[in-house]
DNA sequence: TACTTGACCGTAT
DNA sequence: CATACGGCCAAGT
């Protein structure tokens, strides 16, 4: 086990439930500034089963990676309805879920 | 070894 | 909104 994949799943774990966090955001949390392909790499191969919120990953974009319609797809949309984030033609808004949003709304108070 | 692929990203046009 | 471009890099051919 790579030293960088440990960091990365150490920091997809790390997602609160009802957040979400990108790829990009995820590989920095990780000490991998540039590498979110990385972080997509890692959750493609990671099998079902595991231990692991992969589902709380999304595009800087808010889209669901996933090819829409896919079974994931589903699957991930599924999830994050379960945990009260909401999802409209498969993307999230980040400015509402997203981790540090809402650090930074917590900072500055509810607008 | 060389080239291609891919759950990506930011900037520019 | 869509295309293009350059970065990134492990794996597979």
């Amino acid at each position: 086990m790579q030293d960088s994949h440990a960091r990365v799943y150490a920091a997809i774990a790390a997602i609160p439930p009802g957040r979400v966090a990108s790829y990009g955001a995820i590989a920095a949390r990780a000490g991998l500034p540039g590498r979110a392909r990385l972080v997509g790499k890692l959750l493609g191969e990671v099998p079902d089963g595991v231990e692991l919120p992969w589902f709380r990953v999304l595009r800087s974009s808010g889209e669901i990676a996933l090819p829409k319609g896919s079974r994931g797809f589903r699957e991930q949309v599924r999830r994050l309805h379960a945990e009260g984030v909401e999802v409209k033609n498969g993307r999230v808004a980040l400015s509402a879920f997203g981790l540090d949003a809402n650090l930074d709304r917590a900072l500055w108070g509810m607008p």
